[in-house]
DNA sequence: ATGGACACCTGTGGGC
DNA sequence: TGCCCACAGGTGTCCA
């Protein structure tokens, strides 16, 4: 479900009422969430609980909290909770006591500075999200690891330890367009370099994130680009182009609170995003172009759907 | 390198 | 009403 801009809602919603908080308690009602936590579910509470939560952290559409552990408690790395939302994951937060939210899979009870208690429940219908604790490790470039806004950044301006740092399992995810060190040079160096099609290369995250199948579609459709068209036969300007529009789509999605259809994206209050009025192309299979006015299509492609213009997003070659 | 298939899962909606 | 099929915002891995 969640492309960069849901996930930068959730971010930026979880970041102001967890950063600096300490978690309390854990209810795990999925075992199944902690697939990608190597110790398992023991282990992940032990680690967690009375640990604090020291910002909220996003790349593409990874997060993950830095953690600090209590005196006494320092397993010799740098530790964060890293979480992905998979196709159907939501981090809602809630009162102690709010009604149970239905396919509710962990629950991290937390206490804030403040002394507010408040309560983060992952929800995630197909289970292919996950939370886990894993190391952190310096980024390649020795820039900061993602986004997190200034939160959790110590007053003084000087960059905290783990400003740097990226967890081991999200060090090979390259930047996204809207991270202030996005190297636009390197990746239209690297679409030359490519000879598959295009909509593949923007979905792949070890060339550049937070691109999903919305969102790809929606910049292709904007470039008039057939998603099959080779990436390397983008000229310069043309790939300076599509990334200029997944720059403002995404920009724009996330000011809207990204996209919502059903019940599968909420923020974190439970409140759908409204860039699904934005579409053009997804979701919009016998919808008449914008453009052009000829039947938006959708083809099978890569074990899921794409949605084009076949009148204005020809194959070119 | 690159493309394809598939695995991981549950839920919903359409057609009959 | 029920049953079957298609389909869903992602990622990782294995195989030709």
């Amino acid at each position: 479900m969640p492309e960069l801009p849901e996930v930068e809602t959730v971010r930026a919603g979880l970041a102001p009422a967890l950063t600096n908080a300490t978690v309390t308690a854990i209810d795990v009602l999925d075992a199944r969430s902690f697939k990608r936590h190597i110790g398992g579910v023991e282990d992940f509470i032990a680690t967690m609980v009375g640990a604090k939560i020291l910002a909220v952290v996003r790349r593409g559409k990874f997060l993950w909290m830095p953690l600090e552990l209590p005196a006494g408690r320092n397993p010799g790395h740098k530790l964060a909770m890293v979480g992905h939302l998979g196709m159907s994951g939501q981090m809602l937060l809630r009162t102690p006591g709010f009604t149970e939210d239905k396919l509710t899979r962990v629950v991290i009870h937390a206490i804030s500075e403040d002394g507010e208690k408040v309560e983060m429940r992952f929800i995630d219908q197909r289970l292919f999200g996950s939370l886990a604790i894993d190391d952190l490790v310096p980024t390649p470039d020795g820039l900061p690891g993602g986004f997190s806004n200034g939160l959790g950044v110590s007053s003084d301006g000087e960059s905290t330890w783990w400003r740097n740092l990226i967890p081991a399992s999200a060090a090979h995810i390259m930047r996204d367009p809207l991270d202030e060190d996005f190297d636009e040079k390197f990746v239209i160096a690297k679409l030359k370099k490519k000879n598959s099609g295009i909509k593949r290369v923007l979905l792949d995250q070890q060339t550049l994130s937070g691109i999903g199948n919305i969102y790809a579609d929606e910049a292709l459709w904007r470039s008039q680009l057939h998603y099959d068209q080779p990436a390397a036969s983008l000229t310069g300007p043309k790939a300076k182009e599509l990334l200029q529009h997944v720059r403002e789509i995404l920009a724009k999605a996330v000011t809207e609170g990204g996209t919502s259809f059903d019940e599968q994206y909420k923020n974190v209050n439970g409140e759908s995003g409204y860039f699904a009025v934005s579409l053009n192309a997804y979701g919009m299979t016998g919808i008449p172009c914008k453009r052009c006015g000829t039947q938006i299509k959708r083809e099978n492609w890569m074990n899921r759907g794409s949605h084009f213009c076949p009148k204005c997003q020809k194959l070119k070659g």
